[in-house]
DNA sequence: AATGAATGAGGCTTCATTCAT
DNA sequence: CATGAATGAAGCCTCATTCAT
């Protein structure tokens, strides 16, 4: 009767949430669009007021994950410190409520980019975006002088958004029982390893 | 009842190649049966004398993915230098005379794995073996010796894999009309990167 | 549930008048309800509020096409010839700043009628009563003389009517881009045809 | 087991025969695609591996339509007299065991007509070759001499087949007890008061 | 009176799978 | 062994209708 406060708010973000759990859950073309309004409590033809086809909540959920990773990028940007800025960056997915969801539905983002050009596109745009974000956090980073054998920025970034995305295809491997927690702490091993790596100089002590 | 030992072999190669060239094109689940009898020149019913049904498919191009990278594991075990080693592993799937297949086709066998456990084993224990087979390689190379910080060979093993999957999600990302040549040049460029940071001591000149 | 007269009355035309557009331009079954609030300004819910539901709109179309259908009856029995007469009857679906709209809606209630027998029923009934005046008419008029063959009034009347359905379906395979004159024109053509035809005398001189 | 014999020859014929009884009973677009595998006895499936879509059934028959009128035609042409002929013209839609099908149905190709560009061609494109038939039966018979007030024969098809497609309409409007004898004897009525008018000279006797 | 969000049955279409030949 | 016609369940989407506001 009145309008419950949590979902009514917007219907469009009720809907992508269903959408990205039914997505993770069984992919973009096995979860079907009555999947979708009985995960959002709703009835189907109600989705079709909000998205016109279901390719149009595919382009949504890639479209919110643009602004999501956009978020995530600020957020890094504002750290303190570099290292900072990539913790923020690898374990930006683990932090739901619902772990994995976010890994599986990312990597499902990109075996549909490799057969439908608008989410190819739209997924390439967020990487450069991301790409460059870091690339100029590196640039001005105090530790980038101690880049080790000359390597640039932007291969330094490159190298990073490679493995990031690596970890997370990895990270669908997981049993699913695996808590939001350890897969962070996972990742942060990996990020601290890789940080190391890349930006601590010779003599200083590995991190601790 | 009795699989033929000579000829289903080949009937199940047949029929294995077309998979993959509609699996890469169109997904596990939206390549239709229909679709794949005909990439291979056959009819639909023949494929189940072949195969229980479509998942049965599924996972014997899983099975088979593992077979080839035990083969590329293999002949990296075999390369002179570790350098190499890395290179037959960063670009065994370039060599193809259908670029891009392979990467879709493995960027949806993890999206798969994140939904079916009998996908997900298989890929897991592939992805454990090879990254056994490679802790091993450089455990045993003498560049091990100038490991940086203090990595062991299994998390300098772990780098390098989270490397060769993220860039094969990247893969997937360039325009078709990229050629099998550019995107292996693409490949030895970051593994050589790669390479030179974790196995090249610091007074050593970069790669040329 | 009382329905107020003026308003009602306003409403209603302004219903029927967008559901004979919706109805000419799609059919009576492919045209939506949310057609026909769109194309009358007003939203769905309302037209509920006038029509228990659509089959009571397409009644009531057929009913205020059996108005009309009488009102043109009327003004062709007050024409001082009989030939104005049939000019009247044939052109009627003509003047309309829509052209065809007509044809096509009345077209479709045949196709209606020959499945729904309350629109049937009404049909015929309204093509009785249209028949009855234009035998009438043929009756007292004095060129029922002249009736060739010693054709009665009321088969000539069939005769009349069957032409006038007659072009009436071949109105609807017209170009959309023919003007309302230019129907009116075909459509006198036939009509003096038909009516030098019927009773024009041998011996008096075509019509000019 | 055993190819049925009378079904299996041709299933695009049983197909379309299952749809004209569909369309006429319920219109093109009320009637689903499972009122018609239920009609033909076939499972809904079936139907697609025959007609690419819904739309190309209603196309099909149009064809089909088309094909049966120049047949009706030849049949026409081939008459002794023109009255023959003409009574062919106006009596091939009755002959069917299911009478009134056939009326309703070229009702609604008509209605169909006046919103689907490629129907409206081909109901237009029949038209024409049916009416340029008739001219030349009429320039060719005897009677055309004793032609009334100077009409020529493509003036007098016209009217003819005005008459035609306007008896068609009435016809949906009888109700459906009424036989295909019926049908017929109404139809010859008026053809022969038809000919007798448009043919006969003014001082032979009329049609009997 | 008026709105338009919401429902859910039903229509079109696809596709994995079977089976007679 | 091989074919491909046939089935029917299931998915996407539309739309008549209702009802809270």
């Amino acid at each position: 009767m009145s309008q419950p406060q949590t979902e009514s708010s917007d219907r469009h973000t009720q809907i992508l949430d269903a959408a990205l759990v039914c997505f993770a859950k069984r992919g973009f073309h096995q979860a079907s669009m009555h999947d979708i309004s009985a995960e959002a409590g709703i009835s189907v033809g109600l989705i079709y007021r909000y998205f016109e086809n279901k390719d149009a909540v595919i382009s949504a959920m890639a479209d919110r994950h643009k602004r999501e990773i956009h978020e995530v990028l600020k957020r890094a940007q504002q750290a303190p410190t570099l290292l900072e800025s990539l913790e923020i960056l690898f374990t930006a997915h683990c932090c739901e409520d619902a772990p994995q969801l976010v890994s599986a539905f990312v990597v499902d983002l990109y075996a549909e980019a490799s057969r439908n050009q608008r989410v190819a596109d739209l997924v390439r745009d967020v990487l450069q975006t991301a790409m460059n974000g870091v690339t100029d956090l590196i640039a001005r980073s105090p530790e980038a002088d101690s880049a080790p054998r000359g390597l640039k920025p932007h291969e330094l970034a490159e190298l990073i958004f490679a493995v990031s995305r690596g970890m997370l295809m990895r990270d669908v491997l997981q049993p699913q029982e695996m808590t939001a927690a350890e897969r962070r702490t996972r990742q942060l091993e990996v990020t601290r390893r890789l940080w190391s790596l890349l930006f601590k100089s010779e003599n200083e002590p590995a991190y601790a």
